[in-house]
DNA sequence: TGCAATCCTTCCAGCCGCTGGAAGGGTTGC
DNA sequence: GCAACCCTTCCAGCGGCTGGAAGGATTGCA
């Protein structure tokens, strides 16, 4: 299967799949001609990739999402750290652009929006307000 | 006043401050030996920059914004325009996050993150389970 | 006056995860 | 035979900094 098709089946971009083989997510075959060939376990691999970026993994992560789920011996323990932590940190983001929605609302609320100058948005951008 | 203190006084890092003068934000005057001399609209700017910022104003909407602070003619709508906008961004994202987390959330929860090897994470990423 | 510590300068590279585009070669179908 | 479309590599850019190197200016103190 030429990166196109994969590209399809996978819906996984084919300029990201040569960049995922860049930086060694994934070793396709090549054909004489210098195409890449891609087989069903590339697929499938892809398709976690795709299904692991959705969720917002790193790429790193990624990297060692792929490593757990081919060693054997690993432990559901260490599958959940991982996603523990990530999820953490998309918490942690929420947070912040929680604060940053509630400002924002708090101060566009007081904002008139007319034809008038006077803004309470540019006031308190420029520290003349709480 | 160099780039050292009105870095201290703003809140912005001086490598942050030289960014900003390349990209047209500010731009401070130069004494004979090259040191760059902040005057106190400068601090003003970088103050103002530093909240729009934290706000998660992009630098494209902060040019805007400084734009809007200047021109008398502004009406307070545009700024309210500008910064619904900007809401209406970071609301996109927050539900994006927690979609994420949603998803997250619930596959971690029905993992065991025992010592054994079977992962609900690993069977959901490899597409063995909905 | 000498010297070290601390400033300042510019320039280049890297972060993340792609994405677009150019330039060129291979394949497919009519 | 030729167009249409696939594939290749390589380079650059997105946003918003940030780190570091190499070198010059200033400051403070013995």
């Amino acid at each position: 299967m030429n990166i196109g098709e994969i590209a399809k089946r996978s819906g996984v971009p084919a300029k990201t799949i040569r960049y995922y083989e860049d930086i060694g997510l994934i070793t396709p075959e090549r054909t004489s001609n210098g195409y890449r060939t891609f087989c069903e376990t590339d697929l499938q691999r892809l398709s976690f990739l795709g299904r692991a970026r959705k969720l917002g993994f790193s790429i790193e992560d990624c990297r060692n999402l792929i490593r757990l789920y081919q060693d054997e011996t690993r432990t559901s323990a260490e599958v959940k750290d991982l996603a523990s932590n990530h999820l953490k940190h998309i918490e942690e983001k929420i947070a912040q652009l929680e604060d940053m929605r509630n400002s924002l609302v708090e101060v566009i609320n007081t904002c008139a929006g007319d034809h008038h100058p006077d803004c309470t948005i540019l006031d308190r951008l420029a520290g003349r307000m709480l």
